[in-house]
RNA sequence: GGAGAGGUGGCUGAGUGGUCGAAAGCGGUGGAUUGCUAAUCCAUUGUACGUCUAAUUGACGUACCGAGGGUUCGAAUCCCUCCCUCUCCGCCA
């Protein structure tokens, strides 16, 4: 939330700097002065009534104590004096009201961008900051897109996914899911050593703490909500971590904190129908880790300088091919002052695609959230800067490493950094998942036999390779030239 | 889900209608003192908003004792509604 008191002394600036979002004189902020006029007004005469009115409670007090007679004359006066108090201020109920629209107002106005977030209208004006890697051109016309090396492999299921929930669910079978697994887990040793303290956090939240990162009230329907209750599925750790510190006053000494999560994020995707139908891109469910930071509003821009580091050291632990964007004025997140979104390397479809998104928003949740902090020896509280990012979003690290460590034979290197996690260095297909389509498209496997593969798997799972030699018609010879291709 | 108890300042914990923003203790801060660790003594000790002042770590005012209403000249204290916490029982991973 913006600062009112800036607003009032300095309407012309906060207009600017909201007019850099959009040019159409979206944010009007001359209803808000107005108001905030009246507010100030109102207090000021509710104020001088309630003084005068607990001046007259203490001396009927004083009066009593020191003998006058409590029906008399002089006590009756006081008593009627305050009655007529009484009754002005209950004609003073405006001031709620105003105060009521000024919160209204003030909560639908985004923040205001930094002086170095570059000016644009929308996305395409975005700046490239930096590219890392080489991109990866496959030879051949093997190149398949994530969702199909994942089927193929029988380690993602989206049909299922959808009958099970509805349409943008995905699920991880077997290898997928331990991969998942793997990245989430690298992924949070990698930020912890870099100083973020792990939180598992609720992911059910109330309405007050999505108000106050600045999901609500305006972005209501991007968020899947209880109906008994007041909850709501986090659509980022981002809100949680951050509202973990809601109205409270921090230490100076505390600060900077850092905070990391992983949690799965739950999001409406409202309006984006047709966009990213098929893979992981985009998706109702998706697994994330986050990093959170509150720190002194000096140290805010370096801090985020080094947040985008701890993204981007994920990509580059994992060799894939990134670039570095930062924002434009139109393509700004509601709560952001400055914001470099981390996109990576898709094959595929030849683009890179968000992985991770890094904001500063400086004191605007904190405004919204009461989060202050308080030095020693000075009088007054400050609000703390707050910063997120995503490092990263798990779903999307998959669809990249499917994609780029794909291999002409179907199969998928692991990257270098995840084999100790997962405990494997290539993915292949899996026996006891695998369809018979999948079965084909190994070498040496027709038809017929993979119609056997899958009726002696109907007797019992394999749970080994060799297990394969139940299987009539594999010799040894086949089980060894099929062991580079699939696992159990 | 059923039954009971309770929500007071950084913490513990008094306070059941009147100078209560709130005793006391602890903690914190400043100072004094003692030839060490430590102890003792004195002072101070929340947040927000507003008015005044050139300005302040200044003066004054207002609000805040879970939240919101009500009664009253006056409420932390009485009444109503809601929220939350704890204990016991039930259910449950």
């Amino acid at each position: 939330m913006l600062d009112i008191k800036q607003i009032r002394e300095n309407p012309e600036f906060v207009q600017e700097r909201l007019n850099r979002r959009s040019s159409e004189g979206e944010y009007n902020l001359t209803a808000l002065t107005d108001l905030d006029k009246q507010l100030r007004q109102a207090e000021t005469e509710r104020n001088q009534l309630q003084a005068r009115s607990n001046e007259i409670g203490k001396l009927i007090g004083q009066k009593i104590k020191g003998g006058s007679d409590p029906k008399g004359e002089e006590i009756a006066a006081l008593k009627a004096e305050g009655n007529e108090i009484k009754t002005k201020l209950s004609n003073l109920d405006e001031e709620k009201r105003i105060k009521l629209e000024i919160d209204t107002l003030l909560l639908q106005l985004p923040n205001l961008p930094s002086d170095s977030t570059p000016v644009g209208k929308s996305e395409a004006e975005n700046v490239e900051v930096r590219r890392w890697g080489d991109e990866y051109i496959p030879q051949g016309k093997n190149l398949k897109p994530h969702w199909e090396i994942g089927e193929a492999l029988g380690i993602l299921d989206f049909k299922r996914a959808v009958k099970v929930a509805q349409s943008r669910f995905a699920s991880l079978i077997g290898v997928g899911a331990a991969l998942e697994r793997a990245l989430i887990s690298f992924m949070l040793d990698k930020q912890i050593a870099a100083g973020y303290v792990e939180v598992i956090p609720p992911v059910l939240i109330n309405t007050d703490t999505l108000t106050g990162t600045g999901q609500l009230p305006k972005f209501a329907e991007e968020s899947f909500k209880c109906a008994e209750d007041d909850l709501w599925l986090t659509p980022t750790a981002e809100v949680p971590l951050t509202n973990f510190y809601r109205a409270e006053i921090l230490e100076a000494e505390a600060l900077p904190i850092y905070h990391c999560a992983y949690t799965p994020c739950f999001r409406r995707e409202a309006g984006s129908y047709g966009k990213d139908t098929r893979g992981l891109i985009r998706l109702h469910q998706f697994n994330k880790v986050e990093m959170v930071k509150l720190v002194h509003p000096e140290t805010s821009p370096e801090e985020h300088e080094k947040m985008l580091d701890n993204a981007t050291a994920i990509l580059e632990a994992l060799q894939l091919p990134y670039r570095v964007i930062e924002l434009c004025t139109g393509d700004l997140g509601f709560s952001a002052k400055k914001c470099y979104d981390v996109e990576v390397w898709l094959p595929s479809s030849g683009t890179y695609r968000e992985i991770s998104s890094c904001s500063n928003c400086g004191d605007f949740q904190a405004r919204r959230a009461d989060i202050r902090f308080k030095e020693k020896g000075q009088k007054g509280t400050q609000f703390v800067h707050t910063l997120n990012g995503s490092g990263l979003a798990v779903g999307r690290t998959m669809a990249a490493i499917l994609e780029n460590y794909q291999q002409a034979d179907g199969t998928v290197k692991v990257p270098e950094a995840l084999q100790s996690y997962l405990g494997r260095e290539v993915l292949l297909v899996n026996l006891n998942t695998a369809t018979e389509k999948m079965l084909t498209s190994l070498p040496g496997v027709g038809r017929k036999l993979a119609e056997r593969i899958i009726a002696t798997r109907h007797n019992q799972i394999f749970s080994s390779i060799e297990d394969l030699k139940r299987v009539p018609g594999i010799g040894q010879q086949l089980l060894n030239k099929l062991s580079g291709y699939i696992i159990c």
